[in-house]
DNA sequence: ACAATAAATCGAGATTTGTAGATATGATTA
DNA sequence: TAATCATATCTACAAATCTCGATTTATTGT
């Protein structure tokens, strides 16, 4: 776990709303077309659509949690679905603790 | 309380070391010559000393860190001294739970 | 095989952050 | 009241991040 990088990640707020906004994705995203539900997550254009910035900047937001390991990324087909790593949300705010 | 604002300080490394070593000053900074004890923090000197970045970079880092008030500051004489605020890093913690 | 679609990657300009040296401010000492 | 010292602020340039449009890649449907 690289606790700075994630602190990169998390200091901009389009990045933490989409991390958020993933808590609830029922509430927080339109229902799926491709798959039944939001077990895997939600679709890179979903959140596109929500943050209204562009398709290569949320890409690569995405990316990004994904590489620190904050989001798990699933392909359906030619959908991505993204969602929360809740391991290791919880491990880093665990180590905020002692790194703090 | 500023979320992001916190976050971004804390997407340093100097400055994550600094509210790190500022846990134990006894251990990571010389003994204080003009105060008597580290009940107000470390003189900015000692944390220049030790980051070995300039003078007005770390002053600058100092005073990010006290407008977010992860950093207690007082002043004695010439020197300027800095404490964490511990209230408030427990509080980030804290709201970490809610706002990830 | 070809066209279409979703997502990832590339390249580049705009903005923000990092960092230093110079200068200003405030406190102390001669 | 000068001179000196510690810190803060100002100015500027270098490096990193933000963001987009264009291109590429992967997958599907015709």
């Amino acid at each position: 776990m690289n606790f700075l990088e994630i602190n990169k990640v998390l200091s901009n707020q389009v990045r933490v709303d989409i991390l958020h906004w993933l808590k609830k994705p029922e509430k927080n995203f339109p229902p799926q077309v491709n798959v039944p539900d939001f077990n895997d997550g939600v679709c890179v254009c979903h959140i596109q659509d929500k943050t209204g910035l562009s398709q290569s900047t949320i890409s690569h937001y995405l990316t990004m949690m994904h590489k620190v390991n904050l989001l798990i990324a699933t392909r359906h087909g030619k959908w991505t679905y993204y969602k929360r790593n809740e391991n290791e949300i919880l491990n880093y705010i665990d180590s905020l603790k002692n790194e703090l």
